[in-house]
DNA sequence: TTGACAAATGATAGCGCAATCATTAATGTG
DNA sequence: CACATTAATGATTGCGCTATCATTTGTCAA
């Protein structure tokens, strides 16, 4: 049973640390939030009695006051995600040590959850916002244009962004590594794909231009599943394309869990990997770089883009309009390792 | 740049929609938080003014004048670990459908970064605090003592609980997967251990509790390090068992990143696991199952603790002192699986 | 019908802070 | 030295909601 503790520092307020100092209420707050524009003595003052009286300012008072927060919302689609679990880990490390605090809602790869979402934050009135994407329902986009605060969608690269925008272009990332498998002499390549999000869609048309455009395409090579994307997953959906075209000899898989799945299922049906087939990954995980063989896969710049959506953030509230590249690309790597190396 | 939204819905308030429903603005208030004290009439006027005007509560406001919010705290030592990952998703899927939130603070693995993040969450008066294991710094277990709200220690099991706790014994759980490999037929068992957090300090104790009880204790087959865990590591982990005790025929990983590590280092340097070696991991996270051979690993209810922390909150919340078992023991499973299967 | 009681509703005040505007002190200029 | 200008500080008010207490209305037994 918990004791009502009545008495917690909480009761202490900003006429108290007034008192204590001899200055004003409002002195007091000022010290707190642009300190440079209080005399010397005052601040020293005030910083004594902040210190003596253990005093910390009320944030629910300071938002009703200021109709500001400092809460910075984020939306993921997903939180077992390593791919999410890598901005998120950027997006903490962008806001240590400033005074703001990160909300992440999870809308489950549901629009109308997200448009849920997105009003239930909005009330909070943030400090920001951080979205995935571009797919908003209409009414969420508007939402988003007409926010009170900056906002950044990420993970993806488009045209109109709302307001800024960091990510990548998922199509070239996947037309680079489907390249990089018939370059590697694999003639007839599938492609695995689970959840399907449209960030997925993208990169499964990454991969029909390049099989187009080399006239391999063949729709018996392309596996998909709406459900979650993990290694039984890969096993599975590998399991479904060797039965249904046989003569499949590489695979470029939507993320790197259904690629290690394919390597362990290969490895299990004594396939040799790269030397019988190919397997290629997305998103270059800590584990892939450990896989024996050593995965290929396109390095995303996650961790890069939570770090860096939070920047352009505090920039734009330092002072609005200030951030230049509103639009971001940052690119994305392939990286060649033995589980592609047919030719060595 | 962005438009100012000035006109945005969060403008309407109570009293307006108190006019459009011609009742108090009190009534509007207790219509939303309790209406099951409103007539029927009035509710029913109340709701459809609502729905026409669109109105949404203030959540400051409202933290304001009742002196608590609707968020729940959840403090993890980190992000990236598979571990809390799927704690946090517990904890999401436990407050869908409430009119709670959950704000996640990330330790590190600091005791004193928590005690920071602890009284930073204490002052927004939130609903709820979860917290990860019992080893907070003295001041921090004061503040959990005394704290106005449930409070809920996850992950571990220990005698006395600030408030209430929910876990498994990590010790019991070693000494489980490390007896197993004795009974599995091998001799020499080592530990990889990365992080050595508290609770990978007790995983470490319950196998020196076994080796000791078969007097094959001996610590050069127990290779450790303070950097975070991943598969790399475990590589690493891996190699520098082999060539400080050649001859050790087993390990027990600290979790499973690690096992997956020695898993693959094994492959590449043709030891054959569950054979020549065994391995067993802790936790038994998805990919675990999948590997070739599939991992014997210990399988801890990472969901369900994150799950049942938030239920407890959220019944505590309806009727404090209502929760019976304050100090709950979800146990662990020893999955048995090829990668210890030597006796077969 | 009357009084007693519960159910439903309202009036008032205040939560702790910051925006706004007013005031005072400090500094510079001719 | 008078005056203008800037820097520093303060008094007042209100953000939107809920707690508290007071009041009204409805219900029932005597």
């Amino acid at each position: 049973m918990k004791k009502n503790a009545d008495l917690s520092p909480g009761s202490i307020t900003l006429v108290d640390v007034a008192k204590e100092a001899g200055v004003s209420a409002i002195t007091v707050s000022r010290t707190i939030r642009s300190p440079e524009i209080v005399s010397e003595a005052s601040r020293k003052k005030v910083e004594a009695a902040i210190a003596k009286l253990g005093y910390a300012p009320d944030p629910a008072a300071s938002a009703l006051a200021s109709k500001t927060t400092s809460t910075i919302g984020l939306l993921v689609p997903s939180l077992t995600n390593n791919v999410f679990a890598d901005v998120v880990r950027g997006v903490y490390d962008g806001i240590e040590g400033t005074r703001y605090f990160v909300q992440i809602g999870n809308f489950r790869y549901s629009a109308l959850k997200e448009e849920d979402l997105l009003r239930v934050f909005l009330r909070q009135k943030p400090a920001g916002l951080i979205v995935s994407g571009f797919d908003q329902t209409a009414q969420a986009c508007d939402l988003l244009r007409t926010a009170p605060c900056p906002v950044v969608q990420i993970m993806d690269f488009g045209p109109e962004p709302a307001d800024m925008a960091i990510g990548f272009e998922h199509r070239d990332a996947a037309r680079a590594a489907t390249q990089h498998l018939l370059d590697s002499g694999y003639k007839k390549p599938g492609f695995l794909g689970a959840r399907m999000d449209p960030r997925s869609q993208a990169r499964l048309e990454g991969f029909k231009d390049v099989c187009r455009a080399a006239e391999i395409m063949d729709e018996a090579r392309i596996v998909t599943t709406r459900q979650p994307s993990n290694v039984g997953m890969g096993r599975q959906l590998f399991e479904l394309l060797l039965s249904r075209a046989p003569d499949t000899d590489a695979v470029f898989c939507n993320n790197d869990d259904l690629a290690i799945g394919v390597l362990m299922e290969a490895q299990r049906r004594n396939i040799t990997v790269p030397t019988d087939f190919g397997v290629c990954g997305f998103n270059d995980i800590e584990i892939a770089r450990n896989m024996v063989p050593e995965m290929t896969s396109v390095s995303t710049p996650r961790y890069d883009i939570g770090r860096r959506a939070i920047q352009m953030i505090l920039d734009e509230i330092k002072s609005p309009g200030s951030v230049e590249d509103r639009n971001c690309n940052l690119g994305f790597e392939l990286i060649e390792r033995s589980s592609t190396l047919r030719r060595s």
